[in-house]
DNA sequence: CCTTAATCCTGGAAGC
DNA sequence: TGCTTCCAGGATTAAG
């Protein structure tokens, strides 16, 4: 989504915004807060949180997005008429902010399960310090010793401490599943229990896992569409996810699927010790 | 500490 | 066809 978003949104200035559904803006709702009268200067994201900063020089108010579950950010070159056949099709429903933009496009936040949101500030070090400041490093760019010590402090199932925002940012129940059979780590090992080897495993099967899905422009169950509204190809490389039952791609065995932390976890029993 | 369940919502799929 | 139930990418909270 950052990456769709900063090749277009960078140089436009915010002409207006329009708030339908105010309750999913945190923080200044003034016009302003929400970058009316700005120019947008950059796209910068930590973890699953995504910021568009305006300017000058980047310092000036920024807007925080989380997409949840169902959030997607959707840009036009040419926005359909409110009103107008099309303009109140299925797309416009749950569409709660609409900036409009100085080259005609519109940004529009669409959020149908309301588990987003929009987060103000008055500067992106704001942001990054009232808000940021509880995520971990993000697991892009994570070392291997960071995770090691994140998770020595923990005897939740990894699986578990993975999810965790603030042990790392990013990772979300497809990855974590992803990275813990690319490792053949158990999902129930405690964190605490992790070995070196385990850690340097983990720390690049996340890695690896994420830009593989990054090139394949991320996983697209159902609501997940990049800015342009095109539909991720992952979904189509999961080797566990989603595929309870079916065979594990490296053993033949079937996968199983068991609950940790309260979310549906895949793994294969014979290669996941 | 840790886990589970409930909660915030909509809507698609599966079951009957 | 229609109605009900379950489940979903996230994250927090209360209760046990």
């Amino acid at each position: 989504m950052r990456r769709s978003l900063a090749e277009v949104l960078p140089g436009l200035t915010v002409e207006r915004v329009v708030v339908r559904r105010g309750s999913v803006v945190h923080g200044s709702r003034t016009r302003r807060g929400l970058l009316e009268g700005l120019s947008i200067d950059t796209v910068t994201r930590h973890g699953k949180q995504l910021a568009i900063v305006a300017g000058p020089s980047s310092a000036g108010p920024c807007v925080c997005v989380h997409l949840g579950m169902s959030g997607t950010l959707r840009y036009r070159d040419e926005p359909r008429e409110p009103g107008k056949p099309n303009g109140r099709g299925p797309a416009a429903k749950h569409v709660h902010v609409t900036w409009y933009l100085s080259n005609g496009a519109t940004l529009a936040f669409r959020d149908p399960r309301r588990f987003g949101g929009l987060w103000t500030f008055n500067a992106l070090a704001d942001l990054q310090q009232q808000r940021w400041r509880q995520l971990g490093p993000d697991a892009l760019v994570i070392r291997t010793r960071q995770l090691a010590k994140n998770l020595s402090r923990t005897r939740r199932p990894v699986k578990a401490a993975l999810l965790d925002q603030s042990i790392i940012a990013g990772i979300g129940n497809i990855y974590a599943d992803e990275a813990l059979y690319v490792s053949r780590l158990h999902p129930l090992t405690p964190g605490c229990e992790l070995t070196p080897d385990h850690l340097r495993i983990v720390t690049g099967a996340l890695k690896a896992v994420l830009r593989k899905a990054l090139r394949a422009g991320g996983s697209t169950l159902r609501d997940y569409r990049d800015a342009d509204g095109g539909e991720g190809r992952f979904q189509n490389a999961f080797q566990v996810y989603s595929r309870k039952g079916q065979d594990c791609l490296n053993c033949g065995d079937g996968l199983d699927s068991i609950l940790v932390a309260g979310r549906t976890t895949v793994y294969c029993p014979h290669c996941q010790r």
